[in-house]
DNA sequence: CGCTTACTTGAGTCTGGTCAAACGGGGTGG
DNA sequence: CCACCCCGTTTGACCAGACTCAAGTAAGCG
């Protein structure tokens, strides 16, 4: 388990805040700017494979992810791992162990990452006096729990080929999103390991599902990440249509 | 596609409501309550198998269920089906749907239901001015996102024996917190194409599968429903530790 | 009484799992 | 500088858990 980075002594100010640019999130009023800023805590830095939340604790904080991307996951105790989903710049991490104690999953740095911290015990101000908020607020566990039926539907009901084809399009819509915020919108930043565990399967049949795709032209597997060449291929192949909701609220 | 029945006129008003008395559930103040009867707009019966929410449908209300069970699904175009998720009585259901647009899954009765029924348009209020019903959204949604969590442990990790005990021992976990509104707490009103929907195993081998928790003594199937005999039995062969939270707010 | 729905059971097949081994690149200590 | 090791990927051989096909039973219903 690494340990996280010192924070930097300079912080984004929310009134300078990446994120709020994007045409992806929509942007705040001044009001609610104001809040947020006095929410936010700091920042912290975070090496790859670094431990964000550990399951079973009870952590004091959120976070909302500046840079980099993370994951969250579940073990068994003899240490089957399944990986739950992937969180991305804007997304919010936290939340369930804020509302309902302590953290039932784990999640770690999947790249190098810098996040927002912000106290869990200032939430219920949030609740009380920004009704817009709130509401943003449940939209986006909403979105999670959208995401998490269309994941258990895949793992459910397609075959390994779907599957993957599924995951991969799946990120890399999410990614074609934040355009301008990550460097290249067609790597993802996965070993086949992490796909293993995300589709329930071995590693060694992921290897060779993902050869198939690879066969197919619609990715390119390299050092350790996928670069994604028709994301219309694995839709095709995935059998999806739905599209992820376009501008969204995010903290 | 099994009609909704007329609602009665005759209708449980918030205040008698049988939900609020249980000891499960945390009780509203008195101007909670006066929002919540004014955020019902009527009740509505259901029959078995009646359609409560239709996939690509953007309907204007939510539900919260007085009685009976109802499961959430998602089907792909040939026909596969996945089970996400079952609702009992206090459950909210289109909450995705009022946030992020139109539905993204089928919601359909598996017993005969009594729900009462919220206009969609009303939440804004909630947000606005009733901040702790705004904390109890957000915190049902997260909840809803933790179970969703552990299934897809279930399904992605779990043999299907493991997966099987899991799922009826969390079936009878929701039901044994009911004690009181339902009937009996330990029949759980599900056929095995269900269980296998749920699963995401062949109608085949789900029976293969039950008939061994039956060998056991674990379970006994009968007519159209599973009859639970040692839930702690079923803990243990899913390997399952966790509980569900105590009191829990609904609305 | 015939039809439908739910549950059973057996036989054969196949998808996906396990075991084993090897390769290549990057880091590190001698 | 080089040997070694670790991690991620790849491949082949074999095995098994889960699927499909098929058929049969039992209960409920018009």
């Amino acid at each position: 388990m690494t340990r996280a980075k010192e924070a930097k002594p300079e912080r984004v100010s929310c009134e300078a805040c990446p994120l709020r640019s994007m045409s992806h999130f929509r942007d705040f009023d001044a009001r609610e700017l104001g809040f947020i800023s006095r929410f936010k805590t700091g920042e912290l830095s975070l090496d790859p494979g670094a431990t964000l939340f550990l399951e079973g604790a009870n952590s004091a904080h959120l976070f909302t992810i500046l840079s980099g991307w993370a994951y969250r996951f579940k073990i068994l105790e003899d240490g089957r791992r399944q990986i739950l989903n992937y969180a991305l710049p804007g997304d919010l991490l936290g939340l369930q162990g804020s509302l309902l104690g302590e953290m039932q999953h784990s999640v770690e740095a999947l790249t190098p990452m810098k996040v927002c911290v912000f106290e869990r015990a200032r939430l219920k101000e949030l609740w009380e006096t920004y009704g817009s908020l709130a509401h943003d607020l449940t939209w986006i566990a909403a979105r999670e729990e959208r995401i998490l039926d269309e994941h258990l539907l895949s793992i459910g009901r397609r075959t390994a080929l779907e599957r993957a084809a599924y995951l991969l399009a799946f990120l890399s819509a999410r990614l074609e999103t934040l355009k301008g915020v990550v460097g290249s919108t067609r790597v993802l930043p996965i070993t086949q390991t992490h796909v293993a565990d995300t589709l329930g399967l071995s590693l060694v049949h992921t290897n060779k599902t993902l050869r198939k795709l690879s066969n197919s032209g619609l990715i390119r597997w390299r050092d350790r990440g996928c670069e994604i060449l028709e994301a219309d291929g694995l839709r095709e192949v995935a059998g999806w249509k739905e599209s992820l909701p376009g501008r969204r609220p995010f903290l």
